[in-house]
DNA sequence: CCCTCGATGTGATGTAGGTCACATAATTAT
DNA sequence: ATAATTATGTGACCTACATCACATCGAGGG
């Protein structure tokens, strides 16, 4: 699928837009293509864009201390990621987005969102209704850290994302799962 | 300042109302009076509202096991709760809002909530912002979790919300960290 | 005014997961 | 192909926090 019906279809399941509309807003958004590794946020930056995966994987993630890395997100086809407490407030990232595997993504500036919302109110519904749903996920990890243990989050998110597990290396999952590598391996190999 | 000002103020952080338009939304709420103590929320309610907080605090929490309580967020003035998951896929409640102190709440239902943004593009554009910096907030509060003992977890908390260390007992800031309350005291009198 | 009962403090001990060290397998670059 | 990273496995040991047990304190209801 190319990716304007990819947008299309998934910016249609929440939000009702004429085609003429949808042209419109897909007319704001740019294309990029990056290669495994590849960065695509950093710390320090000025973050001016959102990006809405294509194909491939993202990892949106906080480094402490120069030293450990704690993964926010992941970002596969249809996920939306940034550092939005940066895009939000104007501020610099202090999250780094980069890839995972190759990746394409589409590109929105932070000004034409607002601007799309201004002029379209289905625009607005839509980016309503992403965060609502991100919002809720949000609590539920936050919930799941509180409650659960390393292995039952890990199974949780095998459970949730089973692509993952052959996609990303398991030092990334346990960069999501807030533990070592080492406590990983041990958990799965069960020792 | 009656209820009607505070939301009015709060409102209008983020959103352009013309008076007419903030008289007609504001019609829509209806204020409750709780005591002490009061359940707003439980678990297998069929949840309908959310609420916006005009006097004394409540907390929104999940109870694991019958046993352990974790407290997903302590609500004060202009906050606004519910059990959001519950609320906007209309299912049954998993988290429990009730009072720690007297209360008064503005009252919302999905429906109008819903109503309201499809018929005022600014009612819309209030709500999508509100979202967007729960969902920023939520973020932090996870990272947070990762990166951060306990300790600095406290500290944390205490600097941004001074005003609960005296409002709220000690055992449900514990619950709210995700530590029992006898490493909550541990904590603070240093041994 | 007393008597609960909820809130808090504190010791002893258990445990999940972290840290460090090193070995080896799997990719990537040259 | 070969060298150099990067990813993973595993043992030994350490630490933050949980659990359980019991003592004390303080506020609210009869």
């Amino acid at each position: 699928m190319n990716a304007r019906e990819l947008l299309k279809q998934h910016v249609f399941k929440s939000a009702s837009l004429t085609d003429e509309q949808f042209d419109y807003f897909f007319s704001h958004f740019s294309q990029q293509s990056f290669k495994k590794g590849q960065t695509i946020i950093s710390e320090g930056d000025e973050v001016e864009c959102e990006y809405f995966v294509l194909s491939g994987c993202l990892k949106a993630f906080f480094i402490n201390d120069d030293i450990k890395m704690y993964i926010l997100q992941f970002a596969m086809p249809t996920w939306w990621t940034s550092d939005y407490n940066a895009l939000y407030s104007h501020s610099r990232a202090t999250i780094n987005v980069d890839c995972i595997t190759d990746a394409e993504v589409l590109c929105l500036s932070n000004a034409d969102r607002e601007k799309l919302c201004s002029e379209i109110h289905q625009v607005e519904h839509f980016f309503r209704w992403r965060t609502n749903r991100g919002y809720v996920a949000s609590q539920k990890r936050l919930l799941s850290f509180m409650n659960n243990d390393a292995k039952k989050r890990y199974e949780e998110l095998l459970t949730l994302y089973p692509e993952l597990y052959n996609l990303v290396p398991k030092h990334l999952i346990a960069a999501y799962l807030g533990i070592t590598r080492e406590t990983l391996s041990r958990l799965y190999n069960g020792r």
